[in-house]
DNA sequence: GTCTATAAGAAGATAGAC
DNA sequence: GTCTATCTTCTTATAGAC
């Protein structure tokens, strides 16, 4: 990797880290393995190195089109496969939306650092509420939908079912990122949050038997 | 209010929209109407400010012991109360929490401060999950617990059940933070969401069956 | 408790040699 | 493109008069 590219990778790590106000030209220049002069050489000032990282995060989310690769099946392809879905499918997807978002490096950095500088710079708030909220929503609606049309799934309302879905796993997601060890304790709530969906929401009209009884059986308290 | 308590009340003002290194001491003094040295008589240092709002926080927060106190009413009561929970009752419940939270000046401008510096401090991050995802969860599983037991709900798990409930009045609340015009969207969306978490849950089998009926009326895509 | 004056130091940015 | 040396500005904090 060319020194300019380091120099936003390392910037990137820090400002996500520490807060851009917190982050000194010479941190990242000793990251770098420069002096901070000589990084002036790569870009005019601090605030160009964060207006490039701003520049790449959106390039970059172009690329991805939000969340429409993340399970590296493109959108008609989901189609498909969404008009036939059972619960391990749904657990999947939900799954890998998830450890995608926490996991992928890039999208970790590029979202702590949302999250500190989103009230200081518009930008910044407006980039986190399309990709963690709109986003998800306006593609997982569109899934959603096909499975409500195709018969797996039922409601009135595809938007808030929708909701429904992502909003816990979003939930999980601040959890973690603020506390990592609670990883293991989301992905079990992860799990049980989506069978408990897909069982809300079933057509199957055994799944809902299948649900009465089990509520019967547990509710005897 | 006395200068002690105002140099606070500005300094979370201020630290909460620009975050505690864009704020300087001169800053919340002028707001306070003083100059920045004596300001030196009232806190040791700009550090001892911001613990003191901290302090200040986790008072505040064992004072309303969480959202416990939200409705004006005690825990006792509320249990008295969601033992024959109307769907009116639920949306109140949910609206109040939720407006509350976004609107209560204080508790706005914390969340904000917690949001901004959660990464810096992790005394921060402590307190916004406490705050925001335990308490709030651990208080109305509680409340839930209450209304399965009374048979007014009815659940396999009453711990997912109370993620589906809050999980997106908390996601509202963090996409009306970062964008207040998006308010009016919000509360529609979180009436849906209860009404449709009401239907979905509900034990009564006349609600089912009403249910049921929409689902097939409008499902016609 | 508040002020003015100022010390002390940190951090961004530039100059100019190599 | 990288370095050392340095400038400039900003910010915290203190000294000491009132």
């Amino acid at each position: 990797m060319d020194t300019k590219q380091r120099i936003l990778d390392e910037a990137l790590t820090l400002f996500s880290e520490k807060g851009y106000a917190n982050v000194y030209v010479a941190d990242i220049a000793e990251r770098v393995g420069i002096k901070a002069p000589s990084l002036y050489k790569h870009y005019k000032n601090k605030q160009a190195i964060f207006d490039a990282i701003l520049e790449e995060m959106n390039r970059r989310f172009l690329e991805t089109a939000g969340a429409l690769q993340i399970n590296g099946a493109d959108a008609v392809a989901d189609a498909d496969i969404y008009k036939t879905i059972s619960e391990d499918q749904l657990l999947g997807l939900g799954r890998n939306l998830f450890l995608y978002f926490l996991h992928d490096d890039y999208t970790r950095r590029f979202r702590k650092m949302l999250t500190i500088e989103q009230f200081h710079d518009k930008r910044l708030a407006d980039v986190y509420m399309k990709q963690y909220a709109d986003d998800p929503l306006s593609y997982q609606g569109m899934l959603f939908g096909l499975m409500v049309s195709a018969g797996v799934l039922k409601t009135d309302n595809v938007q808030i079912m929708t909701l429904h879905f992502y909003a816990p796993i979003y939930m999980l997601l601040t959890i973690c990122d603020r506390d990592p060890e609670r990883e293991p304790e989301a992905l079990n709530l992860l799990d049980a949050h989506i069978r408990q969906f897909n069982s809300l929401y079933a057509r199957d009209e055994d799944q809902v038997n299948e649900n009465k009884k089990k509520t019967n059986r547990r509710n005897k308290s």
